[in-house]
DNA sequence: GTCTCCAATTTAGTCGGACATAAAACGGTG
DNA sequence: CACCGTTTTATGTCCGACTAAATTGGAGAC
């Protein structure tokens, strides 16, 4: 007796329970809100769906009613959903997500990935880091510099398919970010960038070779070496219209 | 005995109960995370330091336990604090915390906003809008220009000052984010316009007077009605510099 | 017949106290 | 001094009751 439901007594399974033994789970209320974020995000709880009830929800994942509560604030406070008394509590619209949030994006990939999405996402990249490198560029220090030829350096040895390679990779462009020295890019970026790293896993998924990301990054250190914020801001431009056509070519045109 | 804890037994009083009839109140929770974020925001609890436990700071703030982990969750899911057994809650470090965030970006604006986070805003702003712009002015129909239209109608008969213009404005740039035809884009330039009117009610507090808005609206209204996006990108880049410019002033210089 | 207003109902919101669990701190041991 | 089991303690979870708010539907007035 619960799931979502337009009228009552309306109910989908969603799948079964949380977690098997009753409420003896590590992180219970991160795995909820991760199922049911994941599950709004894939448009299996449309917006504008009213859940049922808190009792019967929590009592269907076998949960209790407080470890769920605290599972939707969280969903609440990323706005995904809007409870009130006796209303119930509603699936916002879209546009009234944080679709910047970094668990928000997690949800967003967990599932299958809309096309659509990730093209609007690539498109903000391609507007936004370019113009961070070209900032990087006039504002970096020699600290800076060293953390990203060092990354770069390690990114040689490792390819991308292994873990300390992709940290690697983090490791170089959160030090753009920081070279910035501007944490609402910065942070933005962040977010971005995880995103972007979950297309990246699902290029893996589905065979596509890499192609080899060196020289595109050895050109955006340079000219951030060179304090050449135009060269910069180019170099980085061509660095995510590469990685775009590989997650078009992974997707299948798009 | 409550507040935040470096040494067990050190409790600032945090001003004293969100509320004073137990419990009776509206969205208490809301209050909670509002108190708790602008406090955080504020530096009044700095990152690393651990607050004191759920029951003592509870009982301080005279509420519930569960009322207070559930705006602990709020608080969580922004980034701001990371609870673990046995450590206790503690303040995350800057970096993680999502500034862009509605709810966050609104606490940073309830105290005293810093000059240099305002800085970055601007400039993230500066990056972002005019790119949008272009976009609009590629992608829009008669539907988005229509509503530009209206609203900036509204916005010449109404000033500022009044909550109809501000609505208008609102409206404005609402509509051009529509017209972009990319989410991410939206929720972004949506999260920095919100930001970017509390700098606007902060303006008004310092009594600066506002410049008329409207040739830079009509011109960058105009640019996307000729789907000329180069054009767009300038107009909407001087609106902002514009912007930054009346509060520079307002915070005299930064 | 329509509209307004009041009350009943239903649902989220809050409370308090109990127990389980995990990890940091402690102490003993090799 | 390093290692490992034990204790400690704060978070995590559960339960059941009560409060308050908003929707809904019906009674009453026009």
């Amino acid at each position: 007796m619960a799931g979502i439901a337009d009228t009552p007594e309306d109910n989908p399974p969603l799948g079964d329970r949380v977690r098997a033994p009753r409420g003896t789970g590590r992180r219970l209320r991160g795995a909820i809100a991760h199922k049911l974020g994941v599950a709004i995000l894939s448009g299996e709880f449309a917006p504008g769906a009213t859940l049922s009830g808190e009792v019967a929800f929590s009592e269907a994942l076998d949960v209790s009613r407080s470890a769920y509560r605290e599972a939707m604030q969280v969903l609440s406070a990323k706005g995904l959903v809007e409870s009130r008394p006796k209303a119930g509590t509603r699936v916002l619209p879209r546009n009234r997500w944080n679709l910047l949030d970094p668990d928000v994006l997690a949800w967003a990939f967990a599932g299958e990935p809309d096309v659509q999405f990730i093209r609007s996402l690539f498109e903000l990249r391609a507007i936004v880091e370019p113009a961070a490198a070209a900032l990087a560029a006039e504002r970096r220090d020699s600290a800076d510099l060293k953390i990203m030829r060092d990354a770069l350096a390690a990114m040689s040895h490792h390819t991308l398919a292994s873990e300390i390679g992709r940290a690697a990779d983090r490791d170089f462009h959160n030090a753009i970010l920081r070279a910035t020295r501007n944490d609402a890019l910065s942070v933005l970026s962040a977010s971005i960038g995880a995103a972007v790293n979950w297309t990246t896993q699902f290029k893996q998924r589905q065979r596509a070779l890499p192609r080899n990301p060196i020289p595109d990054h050895r050109r955006v250190l340079d000219a951030i070496a060179a304090k050449d914020a135009i060269a910069a801001n180019r170099a980085m431009a061509v660095l995510v219209e590469l990685a775009l056509e590989d997650t078009r070519a992974a997707m299948g045109g798009g």
